[in-house]
DNA sequence: AGCACGCCGACT
DNA sequence: GTCGGCGTGCTC
């Protein structure tokens, strides 16, 4: 032990943080050998280590749901803080990230373990991604090595490896067994009990073997050998590496000047296909021809081609660079160039600035953006765009294909991990400064940012509803903030929370209250269901308005769109005799019935079925009531399904389409369907919500909304909201080109004010009406909101649970913090889980912070398991 | 979260 | 004596 302190000097290449290596050296060793469990062989390893090397405490944010980071010691140079790591953790190897390098031997007794492997040179997040992870965690109440895992879509970059190795129990039964000559009582099949037989003898060398390796070479699964190790005949260990995520593709090359032998029809095929594209081409590609496979190999053999390993060109996957060309700065009318004006005196101060551009339907927002971005390219700086769903409006992500070619880089869910690593990388070299993405694209390690816009800010699609619930717009702006670079949150109906930062002056208000080129704004007429229900004394799903009107516009060479705001053919199951609805298993939700499909569907699906559309959970339709076995049972409630099939009897001729959940699924889709619209084959374009994003399609005039004030009934506060928003949205779809549009909304509440403003194209009006209504309650944007959901999978103890809370919130002294609760959640079961929950308000967000951090206090104290409490911050769906 | 560990009832 | 199902408590 002497010698380890022993007169060698050691460099330390870094400066901070300043460290008393001699003491660290000493105090590690003691503390190993005072353990006295260490073989000899790693006592000596140390040794060594001690006398080569200078050793760091790394503390390391771990995608645990624990709200600490963990110590481990690193050998040899300092890593950077925000650098990659991976760790040996509970029996598992996880990667984090380093937060903080120090000397500090960590207090308490625990092994510190070694980093298994320091995966960045340098720190991987630039410093304002780090700060705006800080931000997280303490804003959302979530752990900070969660909030990483988020913003590093990195997952394509590690290998897990599980290996197994033969144990003293193994041995046993292998050679019992072998004496024993047969299979011991089991619930294993036969064959499964051989292929048992088959990995203890392959593992019984005592070397350890990947699960790959085994697969192959017995044919066991991984649920078998999993169920071997509880056992115990083996023992497991997980391996993480480094992986390449970099694509590559196998691609042919012709030798040139090998000569030629004699060579059959096929071989020559080959040969001709790579000679004429000048000697290369991707492998892949040549499979296309009509002929084997096996010819390749063949050439390969021969020694006249051979296969190169390239990698693969960056492509945006699924997105074309079609579309219009992008609008240029001097088509730009004068609300925009004023809107543009705002903007660009804010860039060229180059400080924190938000701005909501709110811009009625067509009236030109997504030129301002593009206007603003080039700008921003121009100094040299980069752009970020954040849209709600890429996959639902195709013609964004193309456009700025169009506009700024490689130097997009696009990021949304539908990205392959690959893809995603990809993406990530060249962002973060800045090779792409325009960067366009969903929520988590907030995360993108551009360098040198001037400006973050969020095109369609009040979407709920920004809200991530799992941890960490942040909301993607709120977070953009944080993140301006730590940069000091402008902001531009853009709407037709802007969230209130933003109008009303807009109001006290927060943020600048732009206002663009024309449509482009001087179109109106569609005319909206509102049916009213319970008049026409009087009149016809039946309950139709479509009023002869809304068909007159779509005939006529069907008549005129025009198209329209219903919206339909349900997917399926129909929403309720009830029995006649005992009014029971029929319930997912799982969730205390009415499961809808879906016909099978013919005709426009993209996808095919299978039969009749019922299908719960929170868990997805499927059944058969049943005969009888599964609780009274009467056989009267009805079916109400119509979607999007039953509108397109009383559609085609309605409109025999009618092109119909549809656009919902069901018929679209994969890349494309939505585009292929809007392109059968735009090109005229589709004339009528039934469907859901989806239907009313920022599309833009020209020949689109009657636009006709169906059932969608339902949502007027929901236990929500914000239902009006939503309503409103989905009017406003969908309507603006009508007339977009030459022609006027007209708008045909059914509703059984056509006095509701935010029916009756979105009619009236009249937001300040809604925003009035509504503010009127949240202020005494304290709502949001008066107060700030926060839903707390217990959840157990045993009802009792979820209420005992919720009641302890609440209970807590009544007496307890929680300063500034009203609650509300606990009561069963909207949803009460979900997945099999009871869900309770308190609503909490607060007018001051650091009372309410502090409150559910004493409300977590006294949970722990109370044994509630902390993942049994879920904390929404800011939530959206209180469902 | 995931994993080890330990207790217990079932089964041969 | 296994086997395997589940509750508990810990993870540097």
């Amino acid at each position: 032990m002497q010698a380890t302190g022993g007169g060698r000097r050691v460099h330390i290449h870094v400066a901070a943080p300043k460290l008393d290596v001699h003491r660290v050296i000493i105090k590690r060793v003691r503390h190993d050998t005072a353990g006295g469990m260490y073989l000899p062989v790693r006592l000596k390893r140390h040794l060594a280590h001690t006398l080569e090397d200078v050793s760091f405490f790394v503390d390391v944010a771990l995608p645990v749901p624990l709200d600490r980071s963990f110590t481990y010691r690193v050998d040899g140079e300092a890593p950077a803080i925000g650098a990659r790591v991976l760790v040996p953790f509970s029996g598992q190897r996880l990667m984090g990230v380093i937060l903080r390098v120090h000397s500090q031997e960590p207090e308490g007794e625990f092994e510190v373990k070694p980093v298994q492997q320091v995966l960045d040179d340098a720190s991987l997040l630039p410093d304002d991604l780090l700060r705006l992870a800080e931000w997280i965690a303490q804003y959302y109440v979530a752990p900070l090595g969660e909030v990483l895992r988020g913003m590093l879509p990195l997952t394509a970059e590690i290998r897990r490896v599980f290996l197994y190795r033969i144990a003293e129990q193994g041995r046993r039964v292998l050679y019992e067994g072998a004496e024993k000559g047969s299979s011991r009582r089991s619930k294993l099949s036969p064959e499964e009990q051989n292929r048992e037989y088959a990995v203890l003898n392959a593992l019984e060398s005592g070397n350890a073997l990947k699960l790959a390796q085994l697969r192959s070479a017995t044919g066991a699964g991984k649920a078998l050998l999993e169920g071997m190790v509880r056992k115990r005949w083996l023992s497991r260990e997980v391996e993480a590496d480094e992986r390449d995520a970099r694509r590559t593709e196998r691609v042919a090359v012709l030798v040139e000047d090998a000569r030629l032998p004699k060579l059959n029809d096929n071989q020559m095929r080959i040969l001709a296909e790579l000679t004429a594209v000048g000697g290369r081409m991707p492998v892949r590609h040549l499979r296309d021809l009509p002929v084997p496979d096996s010819t390749l190999t063949t050439l390969v053999r021969r020694g006249l081609v051979v296969i190169e390993d390239e990698p693969l060109a960056f492509h945006l996957g699924g997105v074309h660079a079609e579309g219009k060309k992008h609008a240029h700065e001097h088509a730009l009318n004068e609300t925009q160039m004023e809107a543009l004006a705002s903007i660009a005196a804010s860039l060229a101060e180059g400080s924190f600035k938000p701005h909501l551009l709110y811009g009625v339907t067509g009236s030109g927002k997504t030129a301002v953006y593009f206007a603003a971005m080039q700008r921003v390219l121009a100094t040299g700086k980069a752009a970020l765009l954040l849209v709600p769903e890429i996959g639902l409006t195709p013609a964004m992500a193309g456009q700025m294909y169009a506009a700024f070619g490689d130097e997009v880089a696009l990021l949304h869910s539908q990205l392959s991990p690959d893809e995603r690593a990809e993406q990530w990388h060249r962002i973060r070299r800045g090779e792409a400064r325009v960067v366009v993405g969903t929520r988590s694209a907030v995360f993108a390690p551009v360098p040198s940012l001037g400006l973050i816009i969020v095109d369609e800010e009040h979407d709920s699609s920004y809200k991530q509803e799992e941890t960490p619930r942040y909301h993607g717009r709120d977070v953009a702006v944080m993140r301006a903030k730590l940069l000091d670079i402008p902001v531009i949150l853009g709407s037709a109906t802007p969230s209130l929370e933003s109008w009303n930062n807009a109001q006290t002056g927060r943020y600048t208000l732009l206002k663009m209250e024309q449509r482009v080129a001087n179109r109106p704004l569609p005319e909206v007429e509102l049916v009213d269901m319970r008049a026409e229900f009087q009149q016809t004394g039946a309950e139709h799903l479509f009023s002869r308005r809304l068909i007159e009107e779509t005939q006529a516009t069907l008549d005129r060479g025009e198209q329209a769109i219903i919206l339909l705001n349900r997917r399926g053919y129909s929403y309720v199951v009830m029995c006649r005799s005992c009014g029971e609805k029929i319930e997912c298993e799982n969730c205390a939700i009415a499961m809808t019935f879906h016909k099978p499909v013919h005709g426009t569907d993209l996808h095919a699906e299978p039969g009749e079925r019922l299908e719960c559309h929170y868990c997805g959970f499927r059944r058969n339709v049943p005969k009888a009531c599964p609780k009274c076995s009467s056989e009267h049972l009805y079916y109400m409630g119509a979607g999007s399904q039953q509108g397109e099939e009383r559609l085609q009897e309605i409109f025999p001729s009618a092109r119909i389409g549809r656009m919902d959940r069901d018929t679209v699924r994969g890349r494309g889709d939505v585009e292929r369907l809007l392109q059968r619209l735009h090109s005229g084959e589709i004339n009528l374009l039934v469907g859901t919500q989806m239907i009313a994003k920022g599309h833009d399609i020209h020949g689109v005039t009657t636009v006709g909304v169906v059932g969608c004030d339902h949502a007027l009934g929901m236990p929500d506060f914000r239902a009006a909201e939503r309503v409103f928003q989905l009017l406003t949205q969908v309507s603006g779809r009508a007339g977009r080109g030459e022609k006027p549009g007209r708008v045909l909304v059914q509703s059984y509440h056509v006095d509701h004010y935010a029916v009756r403003c979105a009619a009236a194209h009249d937001y300040e009006g809604f925003v009035r009406r509504e503010m009127q209504f949240r202020r005494p309650f304290f709502y949001p944007p008066f107060g700030v909101l926060t839903n707390v959901l217990i959840q157990s999978q045993d009802m009792g103890e979820a209420m005992r649970w919720s009641g302890e809370l609440g209970r807590w919130f009544n007496t307890a002294s929680v300063p500034g913090v009203r609650m509300l609760g606990p009561a069963a959640a909207p949803v009460s079961r979900l997945k099999r889980i009871y869900r309770y929950h308190l609503l909490l308000k607060a007018q001051r967000r650091s009372d309410l912070q502090a409150g559910l951090r004493n409300m977590l206090r006294h949970a722990e104290y109370k044994g509630i398991p902390r993942n049994a409490i879920i904390v929404d911050v800011d939530a959206i769906s209180l469902m």
